[in-house]
DNA sequence: ATGACGCATCGAATGCGA
């Protein structure tokens, strides 16, 4: 049986870094690219440059801010394409589903860019939580349809302290509350699991960098991209990791894309 | 340290990210 790869990476604006995408895909040509935060409009969405690489995308995109694609090699059946939380009301456009043929049978890849949140207490916070509830209860429901379930992207959450370069000095702030963390661990009960941790890791593994003050130069970074696997595709995860390649080339997204695996 | 850096926005200063 064939291989399958599929990765994750925030670009921060596509517009900005559709260059970085191909030149990585040409390394890297993954089956599936989940991408967040387009900051831009599908009408500005560059297809001819991604068809060109051999891509096909579904896309849900948004003025500014947040936006999110899956980038296929095999074209994608539109007719169950899902844009958003089905009945969460939202402004921004942050999740993206749709199922991809794969050889132990099609995958449902939930694609998403988790509300931030600012900081706990503040209105933002309020609406990531709700979110988080709201993915939860939809999630369930998808899984239940889908088996073969991938949830990836960016999370905005640092599930434990071994994904924060300070977890004491920054305990309880966002992305590091114990609210955004007991979410992360309410997915895992609904049978997914962080494929990242079903192997041996380096410490101080991250996968997002502080622009500022030297932040990746000094591994000053959280490891919030995440790539969760359902029960039914576990056996099949053979690898998982960070590539920070692309975090050192010049002009890049303060976050790294996160591939995985699957036989 | 309400900072820093980077991106987007009708053109500069501001919002936002994490």
């Amino acid at each position: 049986m064939q291989a399958m790869k599929i990765a994750t990476w925030n670009v921060n604006s596509l517009t900005a870094r559709l260059q970085h995408v191909l030149d990585w895909l040409a390394v890297n040509p993954v089956d599936v690219l989940a991408l967040q935060e387009l900051k831009l409009t599908d009408d500005k969405f560059p297809h001819q440059a991604l068809r060109e690489a051999g891509y096909e995308a579904a896309v849900f995109g948004q003025k500014t801010y947040n936006g999110v694609a899956l980038l296929t090699r095999a074209p994608l059946t539109a007719d169950d394409v899902v844009r958003n939380i089905p009945g969460f009301a939202d402004d921004s456009a942050r999740v993206i589903a749709a199922t991809v043929p794969a050889p132990g049978g099609p995958l449902r890849v939930v694609n998403g860019y988790f509300v931030n949140g600012q900081a706990p207490g503040s209105d933002k916070f309020d609406y990531k939580m709700s979110w988080l509830r709201a993915l939860r209860d939809w999630l369930r429901e998808e899984l239940a349809a889908h088996p073969r379930l991938l949830l990836l992207g960016d999370f905005n959450i640092a599930p434990e302290d071994r994904d924060s370069h300070d977890p004491v000095g920054l305990a309880e702030t966002i992305h590091h509350t114990s609210e955004e963390r007991h979410h992360f661990q309410a997915l895992l009960g609904l049978g997914l699991a962080d494929a990242f941790r079903l192997f041996e890791q380096p410490d101080k593994s991250f996968s997002w960098w502080d622009y500022r003050m030297l932040g990746y130069q000094k591994n000053r970074g959280l490891r919030i991209d995440h790539i969760l696997v359902s029960e039914p595709l576990r056996a099949q995860v053979a690898a998982c990791g960070i590539d920070r390649v692309p975090r050192k080339w010049p002009k890049p997204s303060d976050h790294a894309p996160v591939t995985l695996e699957l036989v």
